[in-house]
DNA sequence: TGCTTGACCGACG
DNA sequence: ACGTCGGCCAAGC
């Protein structure tokens, strides 16, 4: 039976996701969605950070697209708080984008990959 | 019900 | 490096 997931269950997933991104490291919209079970939806993760109630304090400015940029306007709020504090954490901007072979979240308990 | 909009992404030219 | 396009899919109107 198709069980959909209503969008609190989709959100609540997102973010759990999105909380288990450690300081100093980076995660892409596409990673996040992936890793809560939405492959090739990378939309619901900026969705879900849309939605997403201050009070989760989530660490939101630790997703960014898939350039490895941040997805606001430069001379934006967010653009600036994010930046401020990514360089908080020690992440470094090289020509506005954060290198991935660096900075790229790794999570632990992803499939096992045996070649 | 249908059409548009998005804190997106990968492939192509 | 950069714009365009199609894919994706929930929300809002």
């Amino acid at each position: 039976m198709t069980a959909k997931l209503s969008s609190e269950q989709r959100h609540a997933r997102i973010w759990a996701v999105i909380q288990r991104i450690p300081r100093g490291r980076v995660a892409t919209y596409g990673q996040v969605a992936a890793e809560a079970g939405f492959v090739k939806q990378p939309r619901l993760t900026a969705q879900a950070l849309r939605q997403a109630p201050d009070e989760l304090k989530l660490p939101w400015y630790r997703v960014i697209n898939a350039q490895g940029k941040l997805s606001f306007a430069p001379d934006s709020e967010a653009y600036k708080r994010a930046r401020r504090q990514l360089e908080a954490e020690g992440v470094v901007f090289t020509r506005g984008k954060i290198d991935f072979d660096i900075y790229r979240w790794r999570p632990r308990s992803a499939a096992p990959v045996l070649d």
